[in-house]
DNA sequence: ACTGGTTTGAAAAACGTTTTTCAGGATGGT
DNA sequence: ACCATCCTGAAAAACGTTTTTCAAACCAGT
């Protein structure tokens, strides 16, 4: 018993007074609030989280739901909640769908029944499913509610928090750089067609293409599911059909990186035949050569600010206070398959 | 109050005979079990974890540490932690030293007060330094013993469960497969100096020299830092010796990746000219072209072993067995820059 | 039938905190 | 001086389990 109990008979006082001193709940004079503190010292005395948790019904911990964990989107983020948390005291726990629906649903009701004290969501729903998000926002288990904030989708109008790059405007941007560059028939690698960062991407596209008076052809849009190997595959569909093009825009680095590796097969010049824009800016993007020209999705600072929100979410007395949505913004990176003299800038990454 | 006391009514039994039906601790007469547990049905009643957690001193959770969670490498290992651990209703808790020894201390301190049931460990001390790790295999708080399993390196005469890959082996291999592809003059780019893994690399490249009779040249030794930039510079290094070599085994992916573009900057032919090996069989190798020949570490399965050892440890009564040394082998993938005609391989990786 | 041992169930203690309740003493306004 | 109010500290209740303790019931062997 190295507990609570032996500090308060060290300082002479009453266990209440030392849980008052250690968590300031109430006030307790000077001199005894010192007489505690060095008795806290003198023995090391640390309260037990375990008896500490089950008091406060949660446990300090913030529970994060990825999709696929091997994908190279999340340690950056992972990175990124851990710098807020670990200076607030919390721990991570993570739990991986698979980019499984139903195992979203056991993974989040798992996590509220051990008490998380909140979770980052990374979901594999679609995003107009609307039970389902709005009973996000009413997660609770034996009288303690559990904060959701969304990630990577804005779904701030079911009352969730959510951390996002607009998928949208990243379409947009890498559509627009493409055309900037004097593509005239840009093609569009596409991710799996149920996820909704594929169809932010999609309209993304679309719109950038009447916004510069082009007209949007179907022939020219096909689906990949955000592997390489897809992104390889679907380019070899598109250079069959015999419909020209010169610019391509995939959906995200990986499939890029297949679709450059088909166009170098058919010894097609990149960027001088055909200029290719991808989607994320991870790793792949600049390791490979011709290093691909991008997307950035500041994915230290969403894994930050979702950290951040969730937080504030748990502390803040602000429960009620409207969700916020904390919209980042997507910004172009410029490499080598649409500049040639582009600078393969090694250092981006701390590799 | 949805607690067990209201099973326990309904059941028309104590609550004790409640606790015991769910954990199996007591034999219950048969038709008193089949009462309590369909009141439990009805009531869907699941035991309240912070509270059971407090009385078992543990939480059934488990700790990984990693030393930089953006590298490649981890991703795979979460994912056969995940794989283990979700069918036996554990959960994993992430902290990561960003390589820092001082850092490590302090996690283990934490994960070892919030009471995870055991820890998996990457450390990043010297494998040499016996107080540290002989203190590891004691670690207790409160009564409750933590076990700690080792990754990467083999700490099972500090009495810790390790998974790991013998590095002298895969370093052996790498450089063997050089010499049998006909090199006469390998280089060397090593990891940082103080890393246990990288001596073991080196060690193993400087047996596969000795067992071929080859003489050890200091001057074809040249540290990185497993980054890509530092094996870029690294090889720039090499090359500006005007010491010939025809070979170069890095002791990671992303250096080996590096080298490959320093060497082709001075249009160095691979695999011709130079024939190179990297180390890991992360993505970087596959994906980059030419395609990085490397030695294969089996990730997935090195988490799979880990959280399995790790959970035999807890639960087992096996607690003072012998330590366990999980050796798995490395292996050689042979892709482009060590022999041209070899198979891209798409789909080696799940992406 | 009686004894000694083994089952089985309920009652109560325990886990280590936080929170509520209660009371004594100080404070301040009339 | 007196009453009401506020502050401070200790005692006790509470959190929801698991574990220990105790007693009754049952069984086998004499």
């Amino acid at each position: 018993m190295t507990g609570i109990k032996k500090v308060a008979a060290r300082a002479g006082v009453s266990i209440a007074t030392v849980s008052n001193v250690i968590n300031g709940t109430r006030n307790v004079s000077e001199p005894l609030r010192q007489r505690v503190l060095t008795a806290i010292n003198e023995l090391g005395y640390q309260a037990d989280p375990l008896a500490s948790h089950m008091k406060k019904k949660h446990t300090r911990t913030i529970g994060l739901i990825t999709t696929r964990i091997t994908s190279l989107f999340y340690p950056y983020v992972i990175d990124g909640i851990n710098q807020v948390i670990e200076t607030a005291g919390y721990d991570l726990v993570l739990h991986d769908t698979r980019d499984d629906p139903e195992r979203e649903i056991s993974c989040i009701r798992r996590l509220v029944q051990s008490r998380v004290s909140g979770i980052i969501l990374d979901t594999s729903h679609d995003k107009n499913d609307e039970t389902y998000f709005l009973n996000l926002s009413g997660l609770s288990h034996r009288g303690y509610h559990t904060p959701v904030v969304g990630l990577e989708l804005d779904l701030s109008h079911y009352g969730l928090d959510s951390v996002f790059v607009d998928g949208t405007e990243g379409g947009c941007l890498a559509t627009g750089h493409l055309i900037s560059c004097g593509c005239s028939r840009i093609a569009h690698i596409t991710g799996p067609l149920h996820s909704s960062l594929t169809k932010d991407r999609l309209l993304g596209y679309r719109r950038a293409l009447a916004q510069s008076g082009m007209t949007f052809d179907e022939a020219l849009v096909t689906a990949g599911d955000f592997s390489q190997l897809s992104g390889y595959r679907a380019t070899g569909r598109l250079l069959a059909q015999d419909i020209a093009f010169d610019g391509i825009f995939a959906a995200n680095d990986q499939m890029a990186a297949g679709a450059c590796h088909a166009l170098r097969e058919r010894s097609l010049k990149i960027p001088e035949d055909i200029r290719l824009v991808g989607y994320d800016n991870t790793f792949v993007a600049s390791v490979v050569r011709p290093s691909i020209s991008t997307i950035d999705v500041p994915k230290t600072e969403m894994g930050r600010q979702a950290a951040a929100c969730l937080i504030d979410r748990i502390e803040g007395s602000a429960t009620d206070a409207m969700p916020r949505a904390v919209r980042l913004p997507a910004s172009l990176v410029i490499r080598e398959t649409t500049r040639r003299d582009a600078d393969p800038d090694w250092a981006l990454f701390d590799w």
